[in-house]
DNA sequence: ATCGACAATATGTCACCTGG
DNA sequence: CCAGGTGACATATTGTCGAT
């Protein structure tokens, strides 16, 4: 039964392509009104008799009305004729359209033509990562944090780095009473993985940098909070010679005791290097797009391949998306992953009686990966029928020479620099009444507000471009408002007062290193606003 | 069963760049 | 100089959930 779906599915699939080809000729000559209207005629036989080929029970109406008494060597001969009529059409794409036609002659096996490639690929990809790990799970322990400091996982984390594969997942788990607060923890951790890397030679990036530096440099001269410096213009330089990546946040998980919270991210690294057309096999490909920040996509240009689009486009992949396609044709039982666990994790919450690493392992690797566990507390023989390489580390030789290595990321120390060059505030307004309700810009009340006249604060801020009255152009620009404001509710607020902000992930495009889909993700606030503010003081 | 919301992915197309 | 290849970006389609 599945197979027969399979199989529908391809043979659609290869038509389609076909019967896009004869459209396309047909869009072309639409509004060519040179030609007879014999030929016209000649090129709608054309197309019936492809939809008759491959269409037969759903046509077949069209065939009896436009087919009935023409011989095969008729339409063959039809055909060539329609070709020629296109005189217009370029040679090559003519002899483009040939090939798909040739080729689709000469295979008689559709199913296994598709499935033979699909193996070629499988191998190919399993050649290119067997020697590194396709999932890394890391557990944060309190002793170690209390011996080593939090550099001890910022150096973990960097070593283990060039040993995953990329586009492959880091998940890293915090489940006990750390003796620093936890979510200080979390944000600080996936801050350095969003950032602790360096690119400068992504072509996009390179295009724009010049004016990215302008725009915030202009953007911070003309803000009445800031005293424009030296050192902030350095900074600025600094933060835009290249583009800090890591790896890509997905998601945060929670248990629904909040015990346990499990942070998942993706390495995307740019890398250019050739992947093959997951349809054709062929190494004949161009670029195209990025469909993430650094993440490279190809095209495939081979002109036999049968994989094209009606405007006779190659196939469109990345080396994540072809894998992926691919995988369906060699599919072992412990690969699918188990409706109740697949749904378990549909939401940020999950249930504390879960066994974490089951899902993990289900949910981001297929089978004959190679997994690293790094401190978990488990028995892997347990884990033995999930037919996975698992291994699990216990402690790695500590390197020292990165320490304080989180204040020398480029978005820290553009921070440091901004909170430096905020403006002293006034104090030239007290609060006279019990209660005062008070309409006004917040950073500007604050900014002349009397110190130590409250001790409590209450906010949901605006979120990053989340509606109409919240835009920003990029969120280095939020997060500077927001740091401002900060600062000056910071000042003024009571010492051991209080402040609640109420804050959460977005999905929305950050504009700082480019300006397009490409940067459209989803974006920490939660835990930028806690690194940002703790550099505070809070 | 259907629908709206939303995210992920596939496909369409503008316009710049390059090489003959 | 200009066709056409393709990088970048836009738009369409698909898939999934919960609500109804």
């Amino acid at each position: 039964m599945v197979i027969e779906k399979i199989k529908k599915s391809i043979i659609l699939e290869l038509n389609k392509s076909l019967d896009d080809v004869i459209r396309s000729i047909f869009k072309e000559i639409k509004n060519k009104n040179y030609l007879t209207v014999e030929k016209k005629f000649i090129i709608n036989e054309v197309y019936y008799k492809f939809i008759h080929k491959q269409y037969t029970e759903q046509y077949e109406p069209f065939y009896y009305l436009f087919w009935e008494k023409i011989s095969e060597e008729e339409i063959e001969k039809r055909y060539k004729s329609a070709l020629n009529t296109i005189s217009n059409k370029p040679t090559l794409i003519k002899s483009k359209i040939e090939n798909l036609i040739n080729n689709k002659k000469s295979i008689t096996n559709i199913k296994q033509y598709y499935i033979d490639k699909a193996i070629l690929f499988n191998n190919y990809v399993k050649e290119q990562e067997k020697d590194k790990e396709h999932l890394q799970i890391i557990n944060i322990k309190n002793d170690k944090i209390k011996s080593f400091g939090i550099d001890y996982y910022f150096n973990l984390i960097n070593c283990l780095y060039d040993r995953l594969n990329n586009y492959c997942h880091l998940v890293i788990v915090f489940n006990e009473d750390y003796y620093i607060n936890k979510w200080e923890l979390i944000s600080k951790i996936s801050v350095f993985c969003e950032n602790f890397k360096s690119e400068i030679n992504f072509k996009p990036f390179i295009k724009i940098q010049e004016k990215l530096e302008q725009d915030l440099q202009e953007n911070l001269k003309s803000n009445k909070y800031i005293n424009f410096n030296k050192d902030l213009q350095n900074e600025i330089l600094n933060f835009y010679s290249a583009i800090s990546y890591g790896f890509y946040f997905k998601d945060l998980f929670i248990s629904n005791d909040s015990k346990t919270n499990i942070l998942v991210l993706q390495k995307i690294q740019y890398d250019e290097s050739i992947v093959f057309c997951p349809n054709c096999f062929s190494d004949k490909v161009g670029g195209n797009s990025y469909t993430k920040l650094l993440q490279k996509s190809f095209e495939c240009s081979n002109d036999n391949c049968i994989a094209k689009n009606r405007d006779l486009r190659g196939k469109r992949y990345t080396f994540l998306s072809a894998k992926i396609q691919n995988k369906k044709f060699d599919l072992k039982e412990k690969d699918y992953v188990p409706k109740e666990i697949y749904k378990s994790f549909r939401r940020d919450i999950f249930d504390k009686k879960v066994d974490i690493l089951e899902h993990l392992i289900y949910l981001y690797t297929f089978t004959n990966e190679n997994i690293l566990l790094y401190d978990m507390d488990i028995n892997i023989e347990k884990y033995n029928t999930l037919e996975r390489n698992i291994y699990n580390y216990e402690s790695y030789l500590y390197d020292d020479k990165n320490i304080n290595s989180f204040f020398k990321l480029p978005i820290i120390r553009i921070m440091i620099s901004v909170i430096k060059s905020i403006k002293e505030s006034k104090e030239d307004y007290i609060v006279t009444d019990d209660i005062l309700i008070k309409n006004a810009n917040s950073t500007d009340f604050l900014y002349s507000l009397n110190k130590n006249q409250f001790n409590i604060a209450i906010t949901s801020p605006p979120y990053y471009n989340a509606r109409d009255y919240s835009k920003w152009e990029n969120m280095i620009l939020y997060f500077i408002d927001m740091v401002i404001n900060a600062k000056y509710l910071y000042d003024k607020i009571e010492d051991n007062g209080y402040y609640v902000y109420n804050i959460s992930d977005i999905v929305a495009m950050d504009n700082i290193y480019v300006k397009s889909k490409m940067c459209k993700k989803r974006q920490m606030l939660s835990s930028y606003s806690v690194v940002f503010f703790s550099l505070l003081g809070f």
